[in-house]
DNA sequence: ACTACTATTAGTACCAAGTGTTAGTATCGG
DNA sequence: CCGATACTAACACTTGGTACTAATAGTAGT
């Protein structure tokens, strides 16, 4: 005997959740009914056709890797700097940047926001960094900006110690000390 | 006057890159051709039609969806893993992971590399970096695999130190230690 | 000037995978 | 047995195309 319909239903969810790809007349074929009553079950379930769903599933990669890109430019965006003095950028975090699950962002972007400060900061064609401490204090959630200072604190030949520290608002969400490497010895200015 | 038909083309590659969900009654519109021009170009670029595109595009979400799904959102690729024992993956550094300049390996690709690992060692939904110790041995570059591994040396309570070692061949280029935190003590088994 | 050729446009038939609507049949519970 | 729910069927219409044919404009070669 055929399925109820809940059954059918509760299995077609997981069937295009499992595979979007498929089209009501597999599923029709599937589930032995008529293409009109999986036509049915969709608009009571509210799940749009094939073509809306592959779309959809698109768009999310698309804005994906458009949003991605800029990453390996400048991890958030400088808005000041004195050259092996001082820096400071914000980064915006979004949903792209966190975990799912508890939509915390994952360390690696404070890191990268950090880091690439660091970087910035050395006034050198090659910085590189050597080592780093690194330490997260308080969790980042999506939305918040996180505002980072990097300051050089000593400099020894070709090894430059940068401290940042990242905030959100008046908390502190991160802290490193970065052993920058740079290609040449800072020249007297 | 109207472009000439080489022209036309080069930019229609360039438009449907840029977004590959136009359809090809607006291109037609927009270069002011007829929709059979737009099409004949479509042939002769062998671009294929709006929904494989999209297809295409959707396609690789949901491999790449697939593929990233137990262990959610790893950079590189996780190819072994014991929950709370130990964790290997490798990451391929391409010319985005680079600075251009010189083409060696941003920092916090290979951080990323090492802290995500850490995080999908720890067996706990919530997994947290709260510090770490890192040290870039030696620059890497474009084209080179990166083999990262992880073992879990000391848990105490919901802390977990991780120590994180990734080679090139058999060079160590990154070493970390990294101290995690998890929403709850590992439970004994 | 005539021909050859390219680029472009137009129009037709067809397809996939739908929507929206109306109508008819089955089956089950009370 | 009646009526509600579930299912099937049929038809017109939509999008964004393919495949094909035919007509036209402009340009170059001889």
């Amino acid at each position: 005997m055929k399925k109820i319909k809940k059954v059918r239903q509760s299995e077609l969810i997981k069937k295009i959740e499992d595979n979007p790809f498929v089209t009501d007349d597999e599923l029709a074929k599937f589930f032995d009914v008529s293409v009109q009553t999986i036509r049915l079950d969709r608009m009571e379930l509210s799940i749009p056709e094939l073509r809306e769903r592959i779309k959809s599933v698109a768009e999310q990669t698309f804005e994906d890797e458009v949003r991605s890109l800029p990453i390996d430019e400048v991890i958030g965006e400088i808005i000041d700097v004195e050259l092996d003095d001082y820096a400071i950028s914000i980064f915006d975090v979004q949903k792209e940047h966190v975990f799912q699950r508890n939509s915390i962002a994952r360390g690696h972007h404070l890191f990268a926001q950090a880091n690439s400060l660091a970087v910035a900061l050395i006034d050198d064609d090659l910085a590189l960094t050597a080592k780093a401490a690194i330490e997260f204090c308080k969790p980042v959630r999506s939305g918040q900006r996180v505002v980072s200072k990097a300051r050089a604190v000593k400099t020894d030949g070709r090894r430059t110690t940068v401290e940042v520290t990242s905030s959100v608002g008046k908390e502190v969400v991160f802290k490193g000390e970065f052993d920058m490497y740079r290609s040449s010895e800072k020249g007297g200015e």
